[in-house]
DNA sequence: CGATTGCTTGACTGGGTTCAAGGCCAGTGG
DNA sequence: CCACTGGCCTTGAACCCAGTCAAGCAATCG
């Protein structure tokens, strides 16, 4: 969408990408998110195949990675920082229909075009791997093709999480569900209640199906109700999380 | 949810289920999904390995194949009918995440337990593959884990185009982009414009995120709009293609 | 037939959107 | 140093689309 810089530090976010070791060397062995990306499905034998083929790439935020429609000739796996992934209807109206995190991967295409947007949502490194040389190494390697399926698996379970959370539930639940999901992927590395939002309110709306006007309103009434505390619009601190998960209609996390 | 059966021949579904042929005898090289389903994935020598493992399941319109919470011990994959898969929250509002068809594969889990429930829609007939087993056949043949792959990339790009519809489309947008999704996968085999609607009004609006009531008034605000004719309840024609592309938001089918 | 089930239609309500200010903070320039 | 500007977030008021509540209707079935 926009390539409008944001605030260039915005309170807290730095503390989140610096939670992941920067890859300065641009090896694999050496990267910060490899435990957690893809690459994991390799022995460190094989990783150098793999290493051969990628390249870092950087953008700021609001900058694009891709637009849906492009040619598929890419694959990323997130290094550092939060990129949403989102669709749009013909009049501007936006679905994000994900963020990733560090280890994320995205670009995984069957038809030769995108079918959905990639943005920076802060400053981030991707590690960029060219189409055919990625699908010359799932031939190559099994395991690494099982890593993506299992991959899959859980995104599709997410996907489904979240087409329950947009059919049905109310403006309050799918905020608590947002709060406690992203607890998950984004706590401050050093208070584990508090939850950094590296995103703006447009985003978490276009993301939960509301406007920002909503989000903020909502996020006021956990504010006031007890359920969280908010040291500023990007940090959230949650005060009672039984509260919120009965809100959020989860039944286990 | 409910096991009631529904009445055994609503017009037009037989129409539909023996749209693929029965497979009587239980091989696999007979099986009339063979073709669109993930057995295609493996050479007609490679067929026995899985025909070896796999059992043949009916069920009847409303009951159920898995719930949410079972232990995930089968896989399945669809030879006749449709299944619908559904979350529900805890005071009953119900998601349908997505409808079934021949070819069709379902229970794909990583954890020991399903996250989402599948219930017959039509009368159904299942392959039914044993978890273990069948993991072990994946090893065996990576084609067969390609296959799932392809499959699970298919499904969540199906996924994102849901969020897009539940999160910001509009009642009429969503049954117009509905109606040509359903095209796609029932149409009558006789007649291109006709679609057949195995599922209930319910159904409909639990997949669309809606009300019954607003399913069945915005049914009617297209008939009158002369963009199709409804013959029965379950049986849509599309008179205008274009008022129906126009108004579900997609680009290119 | 009466009872049940599924679909449709009508009247009213309400949660979330829309429209419109207002506040806060960081960056900029006089 | 402070007024000005532009983003972003919050808050308020009015509106509206879809939900809720309640009949009514048609087809099926016991």
């Amino acid at each position: 969408m926009s390539t409008k810089q944001k605030p260039s530090d915005v309170a807290g976010i730095s503390e989140l990408i610096t939670a992941v070791p920067r890859n300065e060397s641009g090896g694999c062995a050496a990267c910060g998110a490899r435990t957690q990306s893809i690459c994991a499905a390799l022995s460190s034998g094989d990783l150098p195949a793999m290493s051969a083929i990628r390249s870092d790439v950087r953008f700021a935020p609001g900058q694009s990675v891709f637009f849906e429609g492009d040619p598929a000739d890419s694959l990323f796996s997130v290094k550092l920082g939060v990129v949403k992934l989102f669709k749009l209807l013909a009049d501007g109206r936006t679905q994000i229909t994900g963020f990733l995190f560090p280890g994320d991967f995205v670009g995984l295409a069957l038809l030769n075009k995108y079918t959905y947007s990639v943005e920076a949502v802060t400053a981030v490194e991707l590690c960029k791997f060219p189409r055919v040389e990625f699908e010359a190494l799932l031939l190559r390697f099994p395991e690494l093709e099982h890593r993506l399926l299992v991959n899959a698996s859980n995104e599709i379970a997410a996907a489904q999480d979240q087409m329950l959370l947009l059919g049905r539930k109310t403006a309050q639940e799918r905020l608590a569900t947002f709060l406690l999901m992203m607890r998950k992927r984004a706590a401050s590395p050093t208070q584990a209640n508090t939850v950094i939002l590296p995103m703006s309110r447009q985003d978490i709306g276009d993301f939960l199906g509301l406007t920002i006007e909503t989000v903020s309103r909502t996020v006021t009434r956990l504010r006031k109700s007890g359920a969280i505390e908010l040291p500023d619009p990007n940090r959230v601190i949650i005060r009672d999380e039984a509260m919120l998960t009965d809100l959020s209609g989860i039944e286990d996390l």
